[in-house]
Parts: structure tokens; sequence; C-alpha cells
DNA sequence: GTTGCGATGTATCGGCCCGATACATCGCAG
DNA sequence: CTGCGATGTATCGGGCCGATACATCGCAAC
């Protein structure tokens, strides 16, 4: 899951350890908590052991002009490391499903084709809707066994439950007729603009390289 | 926090380790995910070699009459295991804010004393107002770097926390005037409410309106 | 000036917890 | 009588976290 995260930034550009932390923490939202060091540092090896991102030691003699920064490792995306990446965007599985694995793939989803987009909100909502029976079934079958306390964390868990259900029910109604999300709240009538939105399963957006 | 959780399920009544599964997985709502055995089994063994709970295997010849059901392990909260959950019970630190502490911590308010309650809630408050802050900042100052779908993501995770703290500043102002949760919509107050009361009076059926 | 302090930056370790997996038994339907 | 789903206990590899350590940089206070 982190994986799949980090090689997403990395496309964006190449960054150093701590750079990679902030957007993490700031781009992944509410679903993933922030990252910490002992996670992002094994994992960043794991990447470049496997190939998937390359290490690039700074030392204070590539840009002199600049504030002089102590050895950073700046790391970048690998070519295999991008096939790695549309790979795992590709796929919905279970674990795209939970909290933290939806969030990671929400925040790629302008990099998604939009068959895929459909996959995991409609997978997700299926997760969100169960969770959401369950807590009925507690409050209608053995509300009354449970303190109050107990009872009202569920009803505010079906809550959110139901608030999730709905605003997915919204994002999948928009991506079937071919919107961005930000249409929903008045946002500027651009249909094809911004995200990889009707374009074919080919080469979505354009991420700039170096030339 | 596993621990507290099942010390807490064990404290009323003794279980094996499959309904204790299935207890931990409804009562502790949606904040706490359902545990898996391979935490559960090692958690329980390590609770067992600390002297927190006693294990009792049932053979076939305990109870006849019942469906003899095979070979079962159930654990039982010891003398000190009672007090260790009131110790865990009690403190109130950064993890009792998170998601998983809070969800637990939570669970157990009816046996947790008024000035624990008003600290963890008061936590909680202040951790996810930090949160909304920081979606808010991003909001504000790199609302038009992000794309459609992660700004979206970011107002959803906006919305749930603005949610929260209204959620819980009730909570907080019900706690302040000595009602219990349910009595929101007008109840009995209950000033004497001591540590470790027994369950709160019981507020007339949750009033759930059916589509 | 130097002393201290907060932000930047890399790295490891112990430990919680998860998913997958492997067994074995019970009750029941086909 | 045979398979099958629910019940039940248990382990293993690995992802991820919090705490911790250590080093440099820029800046402000004294």
């Amino acid at each position: 899951m982190l994986e799949l995260a980090i090689l997403g930034l990395l496309q964006e550009a190449p960054m150093h350890g701590y750079e990679l932390r902030k957007e993490l923490a700031t781009k992944l939202g509410t679903l993933r908590a922030a990252i910490s060091y002992g996670t992002l540092y094994p994992t960043l090896k794991r990447l470049h052991s496997a190939g998937w991102i390359s290490e690039q030691a700074t030392e204070t003699d590539i840009v002199p002009p600049m504030t002089s920064k102590r050895g950073r490792i700046v790391y970048k995306i690998t070519a295999e490391g991008k096939e790695r990446f549309a790979d795992l965007l590709a796929q919905a599985g279970p674990e795209t499903y939970d909290d933290a694995g939806f969030g990671v793939h929400f925040t790629f989803f302008s990099r998604t084709d939009r068959a895929t987009r459909l996959r995991i909100l409609e997978g997700r909502r299926r997760r969100i809707e169960e969770r959401r029976e369950g807590l009925r079934d507690v409050l209608a079958r053995a509300g009354d066994r449970l303190d109050a306390y107990t009872l009202e964390l569920q009803r505010h868990g079906l809550d959110a439950c139901e608030r999730e259900v709905r605003w997915l029910e919204e994002l999948i109604t928009n991506e079937r007729s071919g919107r961005t999300p930000s249409a929903a709240t008045g946002g500027t009538s651009d249909p094809a603009a911004g995200p990889a939105a009707e374009a074919p399963p080919e080469e979505p957006a354009p991420h700039r390289d170096r030339p």
C-alpha cells in the first residue's frame, strides 16, 4: 500500500525522505494516518533493492549557490518502477477497499482509468454498506442490551457509514456520466480537462519527465 | 490497546476466543476494525503469562447436557487482571486519541470515571481539531495545486472532521452537565454518577425511523 | 560570539497487528 | 454418507508504528 503511495508521489517529482513524508501526510487525506519514518525508510530501501526507485546522494558540491543542504538522498522512480506503479494502480482487490488502501488509490484517481475507478468506488461502497448493515443489525437486535455509551458509538458509526455511502454514490454517478468530482459543488464546467477523464485507457496523464 | 479491550470484555463474562472475537467486532464500533486471530491468540497467550487472565479448557464432561462442544478454552479475568484493567482504563495518553484507542476507551465509558471521560473526550477533540486545521490549510493554501480527486478527498475528510468535532462537543457538554449520551434529546440528570458506576439508567428505546 | 533551540534529515529496533493458512469438529442438507 | 458451512484453535511472514538516536542548519536571545 505504502509502496503504491511512494511510487505515485515519486512519479510527480524526485524527492528525499523528509519531503516524501510531508507530501504523504498532506495528500493522503484522513483515511491514511501520517506515515512514520520507521516505515518509510525500510520501504524505500525495499523499493530500491527491487529496482523500482534509484537513490541519488546529494552532496554540497552539486548545488553550490543553494542553501548547501547537507547530504540528502534523493529518490527517483525508474522505468520499472513506473510499470510497477501502473500495475498496482490497475488492480482492485479487497485491500483496496479498506480505509488506508482506498485513500491511497483515490489520491491517484486522476491517473487511473475510468473502469478501475468505478470498480474501486463500487467495491468500497459495498464494503461500507456491509459495515452499515452490521451496525443496523446490532442497533435493531441488541440495542437494548448495550449501555448508553456503546450505543452512542454505534449510532455515530452508522451515521458516518450512511454519509460515506451517499458520498460514494454521488461519485459513482458522476463517474458514469463522465464528470470530475469538482463538478458536484459547482466547479467550472470543464468536462474533458484536468484528470484523464474520458481519455482512452492508453496514456492517461502527461507527467513531465526530464526532456 | 487490544489488551484493554479483551480485559474489558472478559470482565463482563468469561469467554473463549471465537466468542471474544465476535464481541470485539460488534461492540468496538467502526473506529476499530475487526480483530484477526493472528492477533487475538498471541495476545491471549501474553495476557495469560502475565497473569491477567486464566485459561480453562472445557472438556465434554463439564457440561454433559449441553451440545457437548469439543474442547474450547474459556478465558476468565483474574483479580490482577481487573486491577490492570482499571489502570489502563484510567490513563489517557496520546494513543488514547487515535481512532482505535478512542473507540476502545469509549466502549468502556460506562465503567470510566467522569474526569477521565472528560479528559479523553477533550483529547480526542483536540486531535481531530488539529487534523481539521491541517485539512483547511491545505484546501486554502494549496487547493488550486491539487487535482480534482485529491481535492474531493480532502473535502470529504474535512467534512468528517467537522462532524466529529460537533459530536464530541455535544458529548462533552452532556458530560459536564451529568447526562448520559442518549439524553441528548432531553433526559434525566444524574449528578451523583461516580467512578465505575453501574450501567447508566436505561433510556427509552432508540427512535430510529424506518424507511 | 556563543549558546541554545527548532526545523531538517537519515536510520534502527522492539513490538503490535494483519492476512493467509492449516487443522479439526459439529450439525445439517442433499 | 458425503460434502459443506459454521465453529474453534493456532502459527507464520511481513507491514507498519512509536520511540529513539544522531547530525546539521538557520536564527534569535543573551
